[in-house]
RNA sequence: GGGGGAAUUCCAGAGCGGUCAAAUGGGGCAGACUGUAAAUCUGUUGUCAACGACUUCGGUGGUUCGAAUCCACCUUCCCCCA
């Protein structure tokens, strides 16, 4: 199966510009093409994640991947899919941003002579002249049609400014600029960003009378229509210090059945017949494809060896016995303890697992908190400074929340 | 440039000058049932040294014994006209 018809298998094409074009480009390796990165956050997410997947697939079938650092877009703030205006980055964060996505693709891209390369747009964007680019590519951009456009729509009610009403032309200056300069013929993207990536193929035509093709990527969706990648505490990160691997292997073993087979073909490199024959998997196997699902995810972020402890800590403290290996953990400070004893409400604020007291005291009346495998049923429970020594304790938040504290 | 309207807790959205920590829905968290799933049902959802106290309703001042509710100014946003 050939790269163009396994995407396509795997569910991950949206809308594409032309598709027998694009088929041939990208099947013969050689598409130049690139995806763009917005600094919005000093980490990339699952939904990066799916992008440089996909960069991942293109370059093994031999195409040029070029991944686009927002550097200088990100001063201006993408409108699409946000009802409400972005609030403005400044300069020094969105440098920050750039160098920790900058570190964190290297994990999956190879960069380097003759391979995927690196660039920001903030190095030309930047240089820009107000006047200069306005004859230089204004005429080309029809407001009418920019309104018309998806992305601009949902603002018309809640007011869209300017500002962000040039991001389109930002993104279109950027497929042009590298269109000319690294012979870049090729943009993909989520497909939120189909009209800022349209508008780029259309003014690569104008200007050049040249033919440069879009592609989107299907936007991961659970089976009840949301983003997948979002807790309720916010995305999950690629960041260890942000999601611990723990943490990022349970978001993935614990997705619905519904959206398992989904997420395999979409993110994972494991081959689609394999993949299918699991969809032949019935009842309860259902777990061992999330176990599946969450190796291999982890392994891909985090490497194997992360990704089998997380598995056998997971493993273990789900069938009983506790195994605090590899569990997100909180040292407890010995100043904590006073007469040699914490309570517990002290220590699940402690170790973040509530984020007040009365969280704290609500959960444990609800029968809700688990310390050591024994359930904690009065509020005024404590705990010995010397059950922390080792191991330390595990608490158990709920059914599958657990953090072990332990002193040194 | 002119006229009109809005801002409430995580979100949406109620809210007579006192009985408002603030209806209702969603979301979140927990319990029961399960397969670390879904659906369903139940409880809970500002903070704290917690039968009480403290801080919240865009900001700043004011009226009042008392303000989320009234007044002034400011900020931001929306709508209509140009």
């Amino acid at each position: 199966m050939q790269i163009y018809e396994e995407l396509k298998a795997r569910g991950l094409l949206a809308q594409v510009t032309d598709e027998a074009e694009i088929r041939e480009l990208v099947n013969n390796g050689k598409a130049v093409f690139y995806i763009g990165f917005d600094p919005t956050a000093d980490s990339l997410h699952v939904g990066h994640f799916m992008a440089l997947c996909l960069m991942k697939r293109m370059q093994i079938a031999g195409n040029r991947p070029i991944a686009l650092i927002g550097g200088g877009t990100g001063m201006i703030g993408d409108p699409s899919g946000r009802s409400d205006m972005r609030s403005m980055m400044t300069v020094d964060i969105i440098e920050r941003n750039c160098a920790c996505f900058k570190r964190q693709m290297e994990r999956f891209i190879e960069f380097g002579e003759g391979k995927a390369r690196m660039v920001n747009n903030a190095d030309w964007l930047l240089k820009l002249n107000y006047i200069e680019l306005l004859r230089e590519v204004g005429a080309c951009f029809s407001v009418n049609n920019m309104l018309r456009a998806e992305c601009y729509k949902q603002r018309m009610e809640k007011g869209l400014s300017f500002l962000e009403f040039n991001y389109m032309i930002m993104q279109a200056y950027d497929f042009y600029h590298m269109y000319r300069t690294l012979g870049c013929n090729m943009q993909f993207g989520g497909d939120d960003q189909w009209s800022n990536m349209l508008a780029g193929t259309e003014l690569i035509r104008r200007k050049l009378g040249k033919d440069a093709y879009a592609m989107t990527i299907t936007l991961l969706l659970n089976s009840e229509g949301k983003k997948m990648g979002k807790t309720a505490k916010g995305a999950v990160w690629l960041d260890p210090d942000k999601t611990t691997p723990f943490d990022f292997y349970q978001y993935w073993r614990n997705v619905e059945d519904a959206d398992v087979l989904k997420c395999m073909r979409m993110l994972t490199f494991l081959p689609l017949d394999r993949i299918e024959e699991i969809s032949r998997w019935d009842g309860s196997r259902i777990n061992e494809a999330k176990e599946l699902l969450a190796v291999e995810l982890t392994t891909l972020v985090h490497g194997a060896e992360e990704a089998e402890k997380c598995r056998e800590t997971a493993r273990s403290l789900f069938s009983g016995a506790g195994s605090a290996e590899h569990m997100p953990s909180t040292e407890v400070p010995a100043a904590q303890f006073e007469g040699g004893k914490i309570s517990v409400i002290r220590l699940l604020t402690l170790c973040g697992l509530c984020p007040s007291n009365g969280e704290a005291r609500r959960l444990i009346q609800q029968g809700g908190v688990t310390a050591n495998g024994v359930k904690v049923a009065d509020i005024a429970a404590a705990l010995d400074q010397d059950d922390f020594k080792g191991e330390g304790v595990i608490l158990k938040k709920g059914k599958k929340v657990f953090h072990r504290a332990f002193t040194l």
